[in-house]
DNA sequence: TAGCGATGTCACCGATCGATTACTTGCGAA
DNA sequence: TTCGCAAGTAATCGATCGGTGACATCGCTA
């Protein structure tokens, strides 16, 4: 499963839970925070703080790990013409 | 890589940036956040927003994956007498 | 060593957080 | 259908956020 959004992860974290047969207020428990934080959260929620996310998912027995398919070697071709477009833009702000 | 904590999820970041060639500003301007929350989040910030964090890796071509390995087995083994742990207690708390 | 670019830090501000408590709604089993 | 449990939502509060602009410090190259 890939996390790219806030809402990837609110389902994973649901998901996880449902699986272990806990409510919200056992996993908010063993995560240290509160229900309605986990509520929110579930839902997707974009401000929730990474370090609760992260003890959350350590709660669940989950971490995460870095996808670098095929996505990583689309960066490597395109990244000296960045790097330039970059480069230019800065020496152009500079009088 | 897993990622366990903020400052995992930090050193990736600037890891990463560097990798690029990108300087701070830059790749602040490219995931739409200031630098200074950059600087912060590349510190390892607890409490930095999971919508901007997501957003960053998305302008470094990152995503994240789920690490389901042998821990993810663990909890299989686990998981009864941590359910009845927890619905016991539920059920002392009901008078 | 000097200079410059990059990174670190500070002050300020309106917005939002996360926790606590309580009430409302939804869902599934009997 | 009813009931009970779980999930959804609201009010409140002190703490912190993320952005902006500016200054301080660091690191590297000539």
């Amino acid at each position: 499963m890939i996390i790219r959004t806030p809402n990837d992860l609110g389902a994973l974290i649901r998901d996880r839970r449902i699986k272990l047969g806990l409510d919200q207020i056992s996993l908010a428990k063993r995560a240290g925070t509160s229900r309605k934080w986990l509520v929110e959260v579930e839902h997707g929620k974009p401000r929730a703080a990474i370090g609760l996310i992260l003890r959350t998912l350590r709660a669940l027995d989950v971490s995460l790990k870095v996808n670098d398919g095929s996505k990583s070697r689309g960066i490597e071709h395109f990244s000296p013409s960045v790097d330039i477009d970059e480069h230019l833009d800065r020496l152009r702000k500079k009088p």
